[in-house]
DNA sequence: CCACCTTATGACACCGATGTCATGACATCG
DNA sequence: CGATGTCATGACATCGGTGTCATAAGGTGG
């Protein structure tokens, strides 16, 4: 790969001169300039990021990190979606402003984070996104001093930037369009406790209250089971038990797309169709299961590219050191997809 | 951010003591050692890699592209799935070699790949990879001599080395599976045209040759409608056109998982369950699907992480400058998941 | 005509690490 | 006892760029 020196040679000017040409900062002749020019052509040239970071001190990466960070030793499955759309996300916004992206995994094992961590501190990143498989609370060691980072999908309690989904709002905006359409007996399936799910029932709760509709402690369920072998029997259970209320639910929101998709199987399996005979609305926008499902999923997206790209922003500010008032966590909000399987009600 | 100089200060030894510590390339009294240790603690020091790999020519940075190269200038949805396990193999492979994994995404415009690979060339990375998010024929644009390449999920014309999913033997595979199983007349519900189409028909013809079972061209149809709003009533109308026949198919591969999730809700509307009057095969194993759908989906694996692994190891090796005499494309077998959404027969 | 400025270019040091060679202190051996 | 070898360490150059300063040529104005 050749050098500046070998450009210069070839262009019989001096090195500098040829670094000149490259970073047009300050005058050059337009004759030498094409000679220049021809040359790097001619040798193929290309200007070495190591060398220049080391005189500029700046690398023009940044680091990401994604992993489950189980305190458990255990390697969890990876979930897959998630992590890709915000990293997308981070990508477009980088990818703007000239910073190269390095990734680390994990696989599943949070003390490989500090090894992680330090192989970026080796090439000089100038800032550090985690993203985490799901919305949680974490705990990272300590950087140096100077050294910026993001949480995506999580939070601590150092009060380091991060941006999370708002599931509370969330919520709310999917249970309000529910409303909306006529809806005034909502059910909820939600899925094991987490943070998530607690936030998410307090939006549905939310919903209720500002619409005077009552909350009925009946019609929130875990419907959670860990995909055990019984799990279709203790699903229908929990919905037999509220259709045979005397003032029925008319829809039952899902804790996630997933199970959304796993009570449209039970629900036919007992011979009910969906929407007709009940509504089903999800969460996350999983557009695999939400756009292929038959009929298609109602869902409240999970904003993760959004999340990305807000995240990618934020880096960039603490970089320049730009001022940022923006409270932490930074909740973002997603949009409600209107599908075909909830029906208005009069 | 100390340096050697910093670290050699204050232990009062050399710059090149402190690196001979760092290294242990030398011997050092055990007392200066645990000096220059001691100050490197202080002094919270990391190495850069910069400095380094401008001396030693070696970048310890491999870039990987993903992203669709598609020829018209539209982005095309993301995908999702795939890259993330190709991803995830790969740097399983690469974090053992201590190798850091720098990616881009071309944000599916093609034309961004050359200024993608330039970036890549001036952080002098060791290797290239480019993720295709569907396995196709692709041409990329000439590399600097000398400079390697791997390809997954896609290959070229110029003999570049290539990892692909092997489609047709897992086609067959999954077939000889139902054959075994005791099912004697396979419906193929195909995707529309393209090489993993032509690849799995093929295949699942070499299995019922090999069964002895006949080919019969009625029983293979495309069932996808690019998800238009008639798409169930046509599908329906295909799979009606079946259960006509004298001799009606007892199970229906269908062309993805996506696909057999869309089969399984035109199949329940007209009030067929699955397994019981029809069993139902995937291809992908796309496990949010695969292990959510009730009844679990029988499908074929598209072993991404076993490819991103093949990758890397063969990049490796041609880092390193090993023979390698495996065929180009090399094709990487899946394994088949039998879950309940088939039944065996007598 | 000379002081002064602008333009165009080069010499040289430096960023942070490491390879090469030199050097001084001991230990070993004939 | 002197030649030789090993151990421990340092001086210096080098990797590929860029910042600083110097310098020469040419133009402008008093």
């Amino acid at each position: 790969m050749p050098t500046i020196y070998d450009i210069a040679k070839a262009a019989q000017v001096s090195p500098k001169t040829v670094s000149r040409v490259i970073n047009s900062d300050a005058p050059v002749r337009l004759e030498t300039r094409q000679q220049v020019e021809q040359a790097m052509n001619e040798l193929g040239y290309v200007p070495s990021k190591a060398a220049r970071s080391m005189r500029s001190n700046r690398s023009g990466i940044v680091g990401l990190i994604t992993g489950a960070v189980s305190q458990s030793s255990e390697i969890s499955e990876p979930h897959g979606l998630p992590d890709l759309f915000i990293v997308q996300g981070i990508q477009r916004v980088l990818a703007d402003e000239e910073i190269t992206l390095m990734i680390a995994d994990t696989g599943g094992l949070a003390k490989r984070i500090p090894t992680l961590i330090n192989t970026f501190l080796q090439y000089r990143v100038e800032g550090l996104i985690y993203v985490a498989d799901r919305h949680q609370r974490i705990s990272l060691p300590p950087l140096p001093q100077g050294q910026q980072m993001i949480l995506v999908n999580c939070f601590d309690d150092q009060g380091t930037p991060a941006i999370v989904p708002d599931d509370q709002k969330g919520q709310r905006d999917l249970v309000l369009t529910l409303i909306k359409e006529g809806h005034r007996r909502i059910a909820y399936l939600c899925l094991h406790e987490c943070i998530a799910t607690e936030l998410r029932i307090a939006g549905y709760r939310k919903a209720l209250e500002a619409a005077g509709l009552p909350f009925d402690l009946g019609l929130v369920q875990c419907g959670d089971f860990e995909r055990c072998e019984e799990e279709p029997q203790l699903q229908w259970q929990i919905i037999q038990s509220w259709l045979a209320l005397p003032d029925p639910p008319t829809v039952i929101c899902c804790g996630n797309d997933e199970m959304a998709m796993r009570i449209y199987g039970v629900l036919r399996t007992q011979g009910m169709a969906v929407p007709e005979a009940i509504s089903i609305a999800g969460y996350d926008n999983h557009r695999s299961i939400a756009e292929t499902l038959y009929p298609a999923l109602t869902t409240m997206e999970l904003p993760y590219e959004s999340m990305g790209i807000a995240a990618a922003q934020r880096l960039i500010q603490l970089i320049r050191n730009e001022p940022n008032e923006t409270p932490t966590p930074q909740r973002i909000r997603g949009d409600v997809f209107w599908r075909s399987s909830v029906i208005a009600r009069p």
